[in-house]
DNA sequence: AAAATGATTCTATACGCATCGAATCAATTG
DNA sequence: CAATTGATTCGATGCGTATAGAATCATTTT
């Protein structure tokens, strides 16, 4: 008797896409698919699926068992047979999902977005935290230029020399550091170069904190 | 670099659901619905999808030559990378497919539909070609009926005695034949029983020929 | 009650494939 | 040109699972 399990009961992280992704597995199977059609017309029961499809009848027990852990198909006892079904509904569902893209990323879901970052600092920093050398790809100098960018505080304005200081702690060309930030605007300047502040990149909220290093 | 394929050259006997199919398996891994899930949101190198889902970069080559040849993703050279992009398009065309239920029983096709009968008659009749017994199943006992009902030419009319000849072929219990081909709507009669005649269940076309046996 | 039958479970077995590391290729940078 | 780097391919390994057959269970028929 294939046991009903829906209803994700929360005991772990489960991750948004692992309705869809179970969906998927059931269906990643010639004999399976084949078993979807035949229901799709009609109800069935393993003898005959068994028959049409030319496999054994104990493999297509464990098919239709698979496809009911899915929750596409269910049995009910129809005098001596158990007649399987298909649940149309629910194949309907899991398609309309497809078919809402804006939440496609939602697959997704439970990726670290900071580990490309890492992996870039790791190799371009020594063990004192100083930059061993600046990475030629844009996407990577780019991590390089945000690290820095947390040693500065949102709101607050810095002197060229102050901005050099802190630069002087990862890199000694910090005049390259510098024009990068302004450049990428990631800072911004007044006066050709008196003051330089952060430019509001951050969530409004971060900008509370009003601390200058 | 990953090879495009599309427009099933007709090459063989392409199974309906074959596109569904490879569909299906390309979804059916979390790697890779992760990574659909990141390029929807955004084209991806190699590199970055393998520090964000945190497995190898030839795996990570892998699962796209395989989302690839699904025509789900392709990849275009921007600079020294090979950014891999999404095809939304094709991923709602399967979808799409899966809500028109009416030609799902597609799926099944390349099914014969006879060999369950088949089957049937094979474990009810001996070298022969008698029944050994009549199944008690009344689906099974329905194939041994429709069997016994190609002996019977539609629109000629059978007296009970030729009736009962050509039933006398299969079993020596005639008359349950014979009444079970009634009230099952195989047959009909008129008469009290003088005349019988095979009830039209047989496409139009079959009709011109009026030969009797 | 005994026999037959449809279905499920159990046990191997074999094939597919996800994964990694090494080698290779291609393009860019120095 | 040499070195680096991103990407692909190749070889090997281990896990998952599709499949068949035997055993078991439950129901029905005789």
């Amino acid at each position: 008797m294939p046991v009903k399990l829906n209803h994700s009961t929360s005991h772990g992280p489960e991750s948004a896409g692992d309705e869809l992704l179970s969906f998927f597995r059931a269906m990643a199977d010639p004999s399976r698919l084949k078993i979807v059609g035949l229901l799709a017309r009609q109800a069935c029961a393993v003898e005959q699926l068994s028959a049409l499809l030319g496999i054994g009848e104990s493999t297509v027990s464990h098919h239709l068992a698979r496809l009911a852990d899915a929750g596409l198909v269910s049995a009910r006892a129809e005098g001596h047979y158990s007649m399987y079904s298909l649940h149309l509904d629910a194949l309907a569902a899991m398609a309309r999902r497809l078919l809402k893209t804006e939440q496609l990323p939602a697959l997704a879901s439970g990726i670290d977005h900071g580990s490309f970052d890492r992996k870039v600092l790791a190799s371009f920093t020594g063990p004192d935290g100083r930059f061993t050398a600046f990475p030629s790809q844009e996407k990577k100098f780019l991590v390089l230029l945000r690290h820095v960018l947390q040693d500065f505080r949102p709101g607050v304005r810095y002197s060229e020399k102050k901005v050099n200081e802190i630069l002087s702690r990862y890199s000694e060309d910090t005049a390259k550091l510098r024009r990068s930030l302004v450049d990428f605007g990631f800072m911004d300047r007044e006066g050709g170069g008196r003051d330089y502040w952060r430019k509001d990149r951050v969530a409004p909220e971060a900008r509370i904190r009003g601390e200058a290093s």
